[in-house]
Order: structure tokens, then C-alpha cells, then sequence
DNA sequence: AATGAATGAGGGTTCATTCAT
DNA sequence: TATGAATGAACCCTCATTCAT
């Protein structure tokens, strides 16, 4: 049995240790989901978020306060997922060297990116629709992520293996070039994760190896 | 008088000639584009729009048949723009090697978006929001911009100028890049439009320049 | 030449020498007409009454003072012409019989409902769509009418030609049948006036003559 | 006790019986009748029907998907009922002659038209507002009550105890003649209904009974 | 935990009418 | 006499949310 089809087997175990009502909130949330990627957030009624589960609208609120706060919840449990998954993955690059950790962040990135693609793209798309207490609750998460590579550019710099101009805008380019792949990626589509991630970090190492040819 | 000023004072005379309809449709383009960027197509109602220019709501559609032809007319005139936009630039192209050629339109690309960042923004995230008809129009002008990239690195790379290893994600990974300029630009920021464009096209050529070190 | 085109041509001699204003004037009547009898008055807009002479609806408010104007001067009109078209029909009838005039009057009644079928159908469709003040002077005129066919009876009755229970059904019932031509009628259909009218007549006498069987 | 007053209560009853959902779609049911009845159908809006109820207008919408299948339901709601009654009451015609039938379908219309003289009155004067699919429907079961008589016509002429002209056009006219009812009778009026029944009997059987004298 | 009915606000859109040109 | 733009009210309908059951 592979590591695939154990994750797999974890989660339904999990899935049915819950109860009836963790069961429909988890639900809901993945309905949500589903539906705010395809039409977004405005576009979507709670109806229909109940449609999908079979219930009745009025019984999403025996789960969730508001639709904002089904939206929040998506949100800040995806930046949560993702900042803890990086922590556990760091935690096991004692000694690397600098580029190493560069490329493993690019690989968890990616990995990430195409594993979770629906909320990644909502986390892109339905910023807008957070109110402005969530807005600046899961704006602080994603400046934490962004501060993840920035400090792993600068410590390569400083540690002389690394060489870019700005790190303000580097970060923001490599985030930028990475995270557009949720925008095109599909799970049945031309290329494996693998090779997604060979192209990339051929990309990104090249434009900011220490002693590359710097252009003008 | 240099030459920005000229352009400023060109387009008020323009805006002087226009006949009060005129005036009246292109206040509401520039109403709704701001409103639709602040808080998405969905959430802005024609009665805000229509509030923005001192006008009842009703009277937009004077101007417009429906709030969905705003949208488009909003995202098809940007990509008009950008694609003829370019045509111009690259008409002046004559003889540029293919690197040049490549700069070029790094340099256009940026410039266009830090010029017109709320029309891009909005070409990003309100695509969603287009009915199936106009969905398609639309992405009929993305992918031909697409396209221009994805040829002149193709090009390139038949002349052995530039090297990379996919041409479809490598095309989609610099737009990526380019283009997430438009999430976080803001005129007033750290960075003039040419510090900008140098710090990129730093990356892009690296990262796809023929001879550099290929990273596996 | 016959009569018809005799009177086409003194209707077109009419119309070229009305004014310009005159014509639109007429013409939005017709149009009006057309389309209340189509869709309903409710359901009718100025702006397509006047999309039919081709003029923007503000321009209706040259000749009407309002859309409730229209209606009521299509239905005056229709009923004003009704009774001075009666009204110069009876004056031919000197010396007639009370069957004949009863005849005469059926055979008008079809002619004209087959004639100004739409004038005729709106008379009944859209009275509600008047205002109480144009209602009732509508309804005045409509009484007016059915007075004519009442005394009809009632002489025909008093001198012993016709017989029949209760004068105000009759006459409301011979209407009723006579009236219901304008909800089937077309021009084009199977049976020319006068066959339509020897039926009728067939119908109607047979069920008020004196010395008839009565049935109970 | 009589009949008529245990008609009453076993009604009463029924609506005792009905959920709340049911006894509001009834109620919205009888609203929408007698405001269409007045006003007509495109002059009256959802607020009003609900107000009549003492709800919000939106919650119309759990009972009805719109305003057009408010007036679908009680157009066929009615024909429906209007076909069943008679075929009750025909299945009693056994052995009758050709002329009781006739009579039968007379004294059946009249009194069924004086009963619901609401929703006749609107199977007239609304049959426009529907949409062509609903209009096909409705248009439909009209067809079939208006062959009920002219079978009955056709039947009567073969066994030749009845005669007229031409069976399209009486068929029309008795209908016309007897539909014209709902546009007068008043519950209070000077009449009862069986002698409205008695009066058009006379005129009918007048017209169509073999061996009377038949006019030109 | 879920239902069905209701609320109240607001949505896009239409329309009769007005008025400056 | 006609236009084009604007008004203000209303319309049908949808929605997040509430609440009795």
C-alpha cells in the first residue's frame, strides 16, 4: 500500500469518527468551496450551498454564523494548512544548504498548489469578499507566507549563494510566477507534478543563482 | 511642455469635444471600473455606479443595455488596447535581435500594466463574471496575447537565442510573473515603472537565457 | 370603380392633406392601436408606439398628453363613430318594419365589429385601463349603445312583432353573441360578412319572434 | 341543516386541515383572483398580493416560482374544474334526449359561470398575459369545453332534432352569448340564477330547435 | 439538527414622463 | 416637432437571515 491511498484511508477514518454535525459542517465547507471557485462568492446563495448537502438553507446556520464566516473559515484554514505543512517540512532540512531550501520551498509550493488548487485560487480571487476585520486577519497569514521566501532569498544573499536586485519584488515574482499555476492548472492535465516542478525551479534557480550573467 | 503633459492636455480637449452622451458613457466605464476593482462586479450595484457621476440609476441604461455589457465593454476594450498596443511597439521591432525583441515586451508588458493596473486587475479577477458568450471573447483576446509571448520565446529558442525546457508553462510562468504586478502596484510606491522593468527583465532573461547553467 | 376603393381613396386624399403633425398624430393612434390589441395596454410602452412611426417616445408628448390619452381617444373615438355611424344607418329606415329594423340593426352591428374588429376588441379588453373619470364616460356611451338595441326590442314587443322574456338579458345576451365576433373573426377566415350575418340573424330572430314556440 | 350551508362547513373544514403553507398558497390563490379580476393582471404587483395576506412580498416565492404561474394555476385550475363538473354531470345524462342535454349544458354553464364568474372572467380577459407555452395549454383545454358543445349541436342536427346553419359559428355565438354573463352578473343582482337559466333557454332552444321557422 | 415559512433589504431593469436643445 | 438624456417610482425577483415547529 502506497503513501497515496494511506492519506487516503486516514481520512476517511476521520471522516467517519465524526459526528453527524461535524460531518455537515464539513460538508458545507467543501460544497462552499466547490461552488465559490466555479461562480464566486457573491454569485453563490446559500441555498444552493445547501442543495448540495440536501438540507435546507436555514439549517447552514446550526453550523456557521454567516456566509462570511464560511468563506473566512475556508480561507484561514487553507493559510493555516499551508504554514504549518511548510513548518513541518523545514523542520526536516537541518543542514541544507541554502538552494536546497530554496528548491524544497519551490517543490512544497508547488505540491501544495496543485493539491489544494481550489483554495488557493479562492484565496486569490475572494480576498475581496472578507470583510475588513477577516481582510486583515488572513492578509497578516499571507504576508507570513510571502516572508517565508523573502527570508530564504536573503539569507542566501547574505550567505553569498544566492543574487537578485530587489527581494521585495524577487518574493513577489517567484510568488507571483508560482501561484499563477493555480489559475491553469488541472488535475487531468499535459504534465505531472514532477515536471511542473523541474521547470519551475530550472526557471527561478536561473534567475537567481549567485553568479549567473546579470543583465541590464 | 514635455511630452506627458501634451497627452494630459490632448485628452481633455478630446473630453471637451465629446457630445454629453459621450461623456456621460465614458464617466460611467471609469465609475464602474473603480467600483468593480474596490469591490468586485457582483457586489457594486448600478445605483453606486450610477451615484458616481450625480445620475439616477435608470439612466445608465441610456448608455448601456445591462450591467454585464459594462463589464465587457470594461475588459474587451483593455485587451483591444494591449493587443494594439503592441502592434505599434512591435512594428518598431525591425531588425531587433530576439533578445531585444524579448525586452521589449517585458518592458511594454510593465509598462502597460503599472499604466492601466485597475483594467488588468479587473481582467484577472472578473473574468469569472462574464456571461458564457462574452467568457469566450474575452479569452479569445487573452490567448492571442498569450501567444505573442509564446512565440517570440519560441523563436528564440529555433535560433538558439534563448533555452528554456517547456514553452507553454515557461510562457505561462513569466505572464504569471508580469502580471501579479497588478495585486500589488500602487502608482505611489518605492519603485519607479523603469526600476521595475530592469529588476524583471533581470529575472526573465536570466532564467531563460541560452547558455546559462540549466538547474535540475 | 366600386365603393370600396372609392372610399380608400378619399381616406388617402384625407390623410395627404393633413398637417405632418396631424399624420404622426394618426399614426401613433394606429399604432397604439395595433399593439394594445396585441399585448395589452399595460403591457405596451411608449417607446415602442413610437419605434412604429419611427420617433422617440418623447415625441408622443407633442400630440398626447399622456399614454392614458391614447386609450381613451381610441375608445371615444371607436364608440362616437359606432353611434353617428347608427345613427345615419336609422335614419334610412323610415316606414321599416320593427323586424327590419332589427335586421338592420344586427347586420350594421356585424359589419362594423368585422370592419373595426381591433377597435371593438380593445373596447372590451381595455376598459379596465381607464381611469375611473374616462371610465365613466366610456361606460356612457357604451349604454348609450345598448339602449339602441334595448328600444328595439321593446317597441318590436309593444307592437307585437317580437316576443322574449326579460328585455335587459336579451338585449345583453344578443350582444353578448353578437359582440364575440371581435374574440374569433379574422378577415382572412372561412366565412365572408354576409354569411356570418344571415347566421346571426337566423339565430337572433328565431329566438325573439313573435309566435314562436317558447321553451321553458 | 341544507346543503348549502354543509357545502360551507365541510370547506371550512378543508381549509382547517391545510398546513400553513397550504392555507397561504390558497389564500395567495384568491388574493391574486379577485385583484387581477379588478385591476388586471399586468397592473398588479407581487406586494399587493401579498399584502392582501399580510406577508412580505418575497415570500410569495415559496409557494409560487412567479407571478406567470399564479395566473397559469388559476386559469387551469379553473378549466379543470369547469371539465370534471361536466363530466360529472353528463355521466347523469343517460338516456336523456338530445334537447335536455342541451339543456343540461346550458343550465350547467350558466350556473357554473354565475358561481365563478371571477375566474371566468379572467379565462377571458387574461388569456393574453400568459406566455405562449401557458397560452397553448389554456388555448387547449378552451378547445375542448367549446367541442363539448358542438358535439352536442352536431348530435342533435344528426338525429335531427335540432337545426341551424352552420354548427362553428352557433357553437361560437351560444358561448359568446352565454360567457357574456361574467362581464354583468352581479351575485346581488335583480335575478337569480334560475331564472337567468330560464330566459337563456328560451333564446337558445329559439334558435336551434328543429322545425321552427327559419329566417333569411 | 433540520424544515418551511417569513422578513426586509436590495438587486437589475423598465417605464411614463420631463426638459434642454 | 423631434431628440437624447435624465428622473423617480415601481416592478419582479433573490437573498441572507430568523424563527416556530
Amino acid at each position: 500500500m502506497n503513501e497515496r491511498s494511506l492519506i487516503k484511508m486516514m481520512r476517511e477514518i476521520e471522516r467517519l469518527m465524526m459526528s453527524k454535525g461535524e460531518r455537515t459542517a464539513n460538508g458545507l465547507l467543501k460544497a462552499a468551496r466547490d461552488l465559490f471557485v466555479i461562480n464566486g462568492y457573491g454569485a453563490v446563495s446559500m441555498r444552493e450551498i445547501a442543495l448540495k448537502l440536501g438540507i435546507n438553507a436555514g439549517a447552514i446556520y446550526n453550523h456557521f454564523p454567516s456566509k462570511q464566516e464560511i468563506l473566512f473559515r475556508l480561507l484561514e484554514d487553507h493559510m493555516l494548512d499551508l504554514l504549518s505543512q511548510w513548518k513541518i517540512t523545514v523542520a526536516r532540512c537541518n543542514g541544507d544548504t541554502d538552494q536546497l531550501i530554496l528548491k524544497k520551498f519551490v517543490n512544497f509550493h508547488i505540491a501544495f498548489h496543485v493539491d489544494k488548487s481550489k483554495e488557493v485560487f479562492l484565496s486569490y480571487m475572494e480576498l475581496r469578499s472578507l470583510n475588513s476585520k477577516n481582510f486583515k486577519r488572513i492578509s497578516k497569514l499571507r504576508y507570513d507566507y510571502e516572508n517565508l521566501l523573502k527570508n530564504i532569498l536573503l539569507v542566501g544573499r547574505k550567505n553569498k549563494k544566492l543574487d537578485f536586485k530587489d527581494a521585495e519584488i524577487t518574493t513577489k515574482a517567484i510568488l507571483g510566477m508560482l501561484s499563477s499555476l493555480s489559475h491553469w492548472y488541472q488535475s487531468k492535465g499535459r504534465l505531472k507534478t514532477d515536471e511542473i516542478q523541474k521547470i519551475y525551479w530550472d526557471l527561478i534557480l536561473s534567475s537567481v543563482q549567485k553568479d549567473r550573467t546579470v543583465y541590464v
